[in-house]
DNA sequence: ACCTGAACACCGTTCAAGT
DNA sequence: ACCTGAACACCGTTCAAGT
């Protein structure tokens, strides 16, 4: 157990690597790319993307994994830094910025409880959520006893929202009535 | 000017009429049924099928239009019957309701904003909606400043939600926590 | 006028054959 | 072990040919 990864394998991870990164380019210029287009934008037989993700779930999550790893980090820094309702606000407004940037993200998040394989990601953002609506809740600043899935889940749909100005507006307005639905502005 | 079809349509508008029957047969089971076994159900070519109905979107119009025309004329009755705030409640569980058996409906309200074809249907829904708000407000029971159009996109896009009993419910949570927002139970 | 269905240019996915 | 790419069973859509 000189190394971790059998030598055999370097050429499968340096596949691996290719396929994420014409997949990665591919998504961001248009979500439906097809799964034959990338495995020729990667240099690479279909059946070896297939090998490496079975699915297209499983390519969408190899590609926004990272990021979304950001995300769910994202929430500690933003509550040691500003009051819990800010970091909330500023969290849903990152969660926007990115799943309109890489609109998969949208649909990793609608498959994900029906999904085993993303279940371990999805549910490290629910815990970013909870932990974010507990501490809101904690100051008094909204209901206690809102489910912190729900609230992902609806942001998830409003990603669904034409990614245009007046969609992203309308996904603002429908974010700041779910705030007040739990309760911002009503006590303190 | 005897009739007002000229003679030599009618194995056409019997097409249609047979094209329509199968698309909603074959929505109803499966809202992603292909245009191709579609025209094949209705006995019909694939030619004629697009002739009739250019587009998919066309095809699910023609298909849910009386529906969602039942819908538009459910406000008013509504209104007539119950106080605002529960007409608009009964009328958002039976859009649901509607969505759920007929899941094209979330599509096509997606759709309609850049659908010219649409355009006209979607507008009398917002119509229906902005009555329902509208009498709510000013009955005090909510706020009166709200988009009705993005209460409508709310519905819409809660029909996404996976189609079991836990969506359902995540639904049914979602609205309630629209209508929160809107200023429910804060006034009197 | 309207209809048919073969044909075109794609899909996602599989799997025999290669190294 | 892993890779390739032809092949399969589909799509949506078009359009020459028929009536």
């Amino acid at each position: 157990m000189v190394d971790a990864d059998d030598r055999i394998r370097a050429d499968a991870r340096f596949n691996r690597e290719r396929i994420l990164a014409a997949a990665r380019s591919a998504f961001t210029e248009n979500a439906e790319a097809s799964m034959q287009s990338i495995a020729k934008a990667a240099g690479v037989g279909q059946g070896t993307l297939y090998r490496h993700f079975p699915t297209r779930e499983a390519l969408v999550l190899g590609v926004y994994r990272k990021g979304i790893d950001d995300l769910v980090a994202l929430g500690p820094t933003l509550a040691a830094s500003y009051p819990p309702l800010k970091a909330l606000r500023l969290w849903c407004e990152r969660f926007a910025e990115y799943g309109r940037q890489k609109r998969g993200v949208a649909d990793l998040v609608r498959a994900a409880m029906t999904d085993e394989l993303s279940r371990d990601t999805y549910g490290r953002m629910v815990g970013a959520v909870r932990t974010l609506l507990a501490a809101c809740a904690e100051k008094g600043d909204l209901r206690p006893d809102f489910d912190p899935e729900d609230f992902l889940q609806l942001l998830a749909l409003l990603l669904q929202l034409p990614p245009t100005a007046e969609g992203d507006e309308r996904a603002a307005r429908l974010r700041e009535l779910a705030l007040r639905g739990l309760g911002v502005g009503s006590g303190h």
